[in-house]
DNA sequence: AGTATGACGGTTT
DNA sequence: AAAACCGCCATAC
């Protein structure tokens, strides 16, 4: 097809979370600058349109923190997405913020 | 077509 | 130190 596929924004942002590495993290600051500079409003909004999508389930938008490494997450509740780190290997502080300093994903 | 909203981040008061 | 505000862009109604 020559006409492009959609790529819209969010698209981009969905790719880039994708290349989260397993037990890893990354913050909505750093995948929207990634993704084209955009807002960390943005990724949120992106991520939060994942839940109605199809392809919603090939994007690990668990590895996605805010930027204090707290789990934002308002929609499906943060105590799944936390559990499902866990599973990779991420471990959290006592008051239940990821610890950045070895989890942040460095591209 | 315009308005309202949405999973944040950084700065300032 | 805590709270409030603005900035950012796209989507849905």
């Amino acid at each position: 097809m020559v006409g492009l596929p959609e790529e819209k924004a969010y698209e981009r942002v969905y790719n880039c979370v994708r290349q989260i590495p397993t037990g890893r993290v990354a913050t909505y600051g750093q995948i929207g600058r990634l993704a084209g500079g955009f807002s960390g409003r943005m990724v949120g909004f992106a991520l939060a349109a994942l839940r109605s999508r199809p392809d919603g389930d090939s994007v690990p938008w668990q590895r996605v923190v805010n930027a204090t490494g707290r789990i934002s997450t308002h929609g499906i509740g943060g105590g799944q997405q936390r559990a499902l780190l866990e599973e990779e290997g991420v471990t959290f502080s006592a008051d239940g913020s990821v610890k950045l300093d070895e989890f942040l994903w460095e591209v």
